[in-house]
DNA sequence: GTGCTTGCAAACGTTTTGCAGACTC
DNA sequence: GAGTCTGCAAAACGTTTGCAAGCAC
């Protein structure tokens, strides 16, 4: 945490309240929150810190590297540290999640490489599909 | 084009100007053409086609099984035949896209099924990463 | 004091929905 | 005539942006 604010700092950023809280909040929480959630976990501390603000907090996080954000299927972007990311499979028809380890994508990701030089990043959408349950 | 007529009406669905115009874009067009692109050529041959009745009919023949969407990165969903449905790969850096053989699923398709007993569908979003000229 | 950050409100782009009239059957 | 479909306007959704005030340094 306090890694993280030394790292905003050396980027020319400020040490601020806000900041703080929406990093707290990442490193407490459970992976892949939307910003919404994060916000609203973090308001229960601090019941000014805007949606906004988690937005633009959030992205300086992504440009520094600490944060990744992945689109998981029809709802809204989820963020989490980059250093837990992953690659997920979820159910299109009730939402189930599956955090798919990423020796799963090799043979994807050396076919990619091979055929057109496409280097592939797994964890940042999520690949869609029917649970068990559902089909 | 006058077969998927026969099957809207098949389930109780009525044939009219608009839905002819949207369908004969669908065989016309390119592949994945976002549903703006699709109102705007439909709209040459009859300009009160609305976008809204673009997204309607859109729906409607997916829920008939001809048409399929698919999330391409960060962009609008684009929507094609069904019969034309493909797998991309696209570039989050220039957005240059490349059509992906079914093949190169296979052994992501088989570790999903014998891990989650999952189902994967290619097709449904596009693998994002960088190509080779923004890497 | 400089200038990065914030809260708020308002815009944005995409998609959905409510409604009254128009059309297909 | 019954019921579907349309155009339009307006809402919804997630996200971004403009701005003036506020805070870190």
């Amino acid at each position: 945490v306090e890694g993280v604010i030394a790292l905003v700092r050396a980027n020319g950023g400020r040490s601020t309240h806000s900041r703080r809280i929406v990093l707290e909040t990442l490193f407490d929480g459970e992976d892949c929150a939307t910003a919404e959630e994060i916000a609203a976990v973090a308001q229960r501390r601090a019941p000014d810190v805007h949606l906004s603000t988690v937005y633009r907090n959030l992205e300086e996080l992504q440009e520094l590297g600490v944060v990744v954000h992945s689109h998981m299927g029809h709802g809204p972007a989820t963020y989490q540290l980059a250093s837990h990311a992953s690659a997920y499979l979820i159910c299109d028809a009730c939402g189930a999640r599956f955090e798919a380890p990423d020796a799963m994508f090799k043979s994807l990701a050396k076919a990619a490489h091979e055929q057109f030089e496409f280097a592939i990043d797994p964890h940042h959408v999520a690949i869609l599909g029917r649970c068990r349950a559902c089909r």
